[in-house]
DNA sequence: GTAGATAAGTGACTGCGGTCAATAATAAAT
DNA sequence: ATTTATTATTGACCGCAGTCACTTATCTAC
């Protein structure tokens, strides 16, 4: 049979890449046109379709790799001993994933897979963010009682809804940490008065 | 000066509503086309942008019908004395934000308001949710050393949370509330261990 | 080399949301 | 009733993502 895959082919591939994160770097992601994305690699635009799914897998596959460097920094930090370090280790990350409505939208729509056999790259981003935070989980200040796991995963959920009423009203970064400080230490720390 | 608001006006907008709601009803929220919405009302398709800002604003009013009457049934039966009251509570308003799709992407992104003037009607059952679930707070056998108010809001980041990983495997709607019942019980009830 | 098979690329076309300058309907003023 | 100001409606048009029947390049077999 004929070889499955060409160079042809990852060559046309990267020179797409290429092309979408110069474009995105100049004018941001929800600017981005697939037109202007094969004019500059110099292919039709079929040939966009035919290597990526659609704008979205494409967007998928650029927000996925910064997110994916955001954590590396966050797993280079030493692992963080308080609810403001974690904070701290997790700004990168955080900042990335809210810097343009558009992005933050579509972070949260593709954060759970889109199907069963199709896991994206920014759904792995959020499995690895649980999975980071849990390891931090059992070397703090923090309730014991239920498993590292669950507590990794509440933190995802808190800070998403600290990240989102942010975009509600005015609310600054700052606002943004204020209230997750606030959400992660209720839900790490409790003061232990059962009703 | 001029009556500011026409007759023909309500009579407009009722029918392009009307119309909306029942394509909706046969085909769902997705397949819902502006071009048959202002075909079945009879009017052109301008006249349509100039009643609602959008398809989503459309689609905000209609789903955010939807939910309103989820969190009346809410509202309506005796207070919740139990987590699993409060998720059985729930159910409604959980179910019809995540019957399609669609509608829980669409209703997590307006889920926020969309600017500081415009605050929709889904945000709106938003924060109706959280006032609801606040009252019920206090009156529970739930942790007192945060505010009923912070617990509400936690029981709505755990809620998406939960809703969000239901879509990303084959998990089931069984799946999603046993998953959230696990949340809360941690959220609500813990059991005083501090590290 | 040549023929046949498969993979890669093409670009005119479609679907659909959204716009806007022009037009019609309505209400208030005379 | 006629003019005037304002509001409502129109539909041709645009932007842009995504499709598909067709062409072109690349590989394998002989």
């Amino acid at each position: 049979m004929a070889k499955a895959v060409q160079q042809r082919t990852l060559k046309t591939r990267a020179r797409l890449l290429d092309v979408a994160q110069t474009l995105v770097k100049q004018g941001g992601y929800e600017a981005l046109r697939v037109e202007e994305v094969v004019l500059g690699a110099g292919v039709a635009k079929g040939t966009f379709f035919a290597h990526f799914k659609d704008k979205d897998a494409l967007m998928e596959i650029l927000i996925g790799a910064e997110l994916d460097a955001c954590l590396d920094q966050a797993a280079a930090r030493p692992v963080p001993e308080s609810v403001d370090d974690v904070i701290a280790a997790l700004r990168p990350y955080h900042l990335c994933m809210s810097a343009e409505r558009y992005v933050f939208d579509l972070v949260l729509r593709y954060s759970g897979a889109a199907g069963i056999e199709e896991i994206g790259p920014i759904a792995r981003t959020f499995e690895r963010y649980v999975t980071l935070v849990d390891t931090w989980m059992t070397k703090g200040p923090y309730r014991t009682d239920v498993a590292p796991a669950l507590l990794a995963e509440g933190v995802q959920a808190f800070a998403i809804q600290s990240l989102s009423l942010q975009f509600c009203a005015l609310h600054s970064a700052t606002a943004f940490e204020e209230r997750l400080r606030v959400y992660l230490t209720a839900w790490l720390q409790p003061a232990a008065s059962p009703g």
